[in-house]
DNA sequence: CGATAATCTACAAAAACTATAGGATAAACG
DNA sequence: CGTTTATCCTATAGTTTTTGTAGATTATCG
């Protein structure tokens, strides 16, 4: 599942992205029009900052902005910020590969082998989407 | 991330085949071969049961062992069955649809659009396997 | 200065996941 | 039969992850 962190970040970096200018936006604004709790999206918008994909501006006036341009910002690493890797095991993941414990060959794994074109066919389309074409 | 129920799941599953008999096959050797926690095995051995995936002997020389060929054992159905829908948000599910709360309009919604890709590429790799294709 | 709005840490509530316990049931076998 | 074997089943406990909330702090604007 996807969590509603992913979900509701996805949301903020869309509505910022149609919203159209670099002017900041409250977070109060964004929490009302995409239906999130304020204090809840105020964590996420942080982090999406922390990664390189929004601005900030404290005090009056102050609010998020995205820092690129839509079509810059590609789903693999919206993806990896938010929800983390895209494999669904350690064992297929690019960014954060890991040795199963229980697994003495992953060539012959059958989790490894079918896991491992999850990977590739999600990985394709996160690459082909970025957040301008997710504008309707 | 896959649970691991589903990883054991799959596992157990890809024992039973590459075993090829019908013969019954103790939960203890499928445990202890695939290393994975008896007692945890049992309750997810049991549910591939319940779903018609396998079939069980109860005493001596009892265990599980395969209804249907490999070959005709879709990896969409074992998929759903121990992870539950393929979809990562209700609202693109085909099998366990639910319309969001927060969001008024699908046909606008950016998750909506984005998971909906992600489900139909996961799907098609579901599809193309079956447990056959997953042994070595 | 006073109001506004992001920043940050810590923590709390809820849900999901990962098991474990222990008896019930059924089959095989002598 | 009765004993052994192995699945069946329910309940529950422990852990981790998710989903928030609280409250004080810091920066900016006018």
């Amino acid at each position: 599942m996807l969590s509603k962190k992913t979900k509701y970040g996805l949301k903020a970096l869309t509505y910022l992205a149609s919203v159209g200018t670099r002017e900041p936006v409250q977070i109060a604004e964004i929490a009302e029009h995409e239906n999130i709790s304020q204090k809840f999206l105020e964590s996420i918008l942080l982090t999406l900052r922390r990664n390189g994909f929004l601005g900030s501006k404290k005090g009056k006036g102050g609010g998020y902005y995205l820092i690129k341009e839509p079509n810059e910002i590609l789903m693999t690493s919206v993806m990896r910020v938010l929800e983390g890797p895209i494999a669904m095991v350690p064992c297929v993941s690019l960014n954060f590969y890991e040795k199963c414990d229980d697994c003495p060959d992953e060539g012959k794994c059958s989790v490894h082998k079918l896991m491992l074109q999850v990977r590739d066919s999600a990985l394709e389309v996160y690459r082909q989407n970025t957040l301008a074409d997710l504008i309707s």
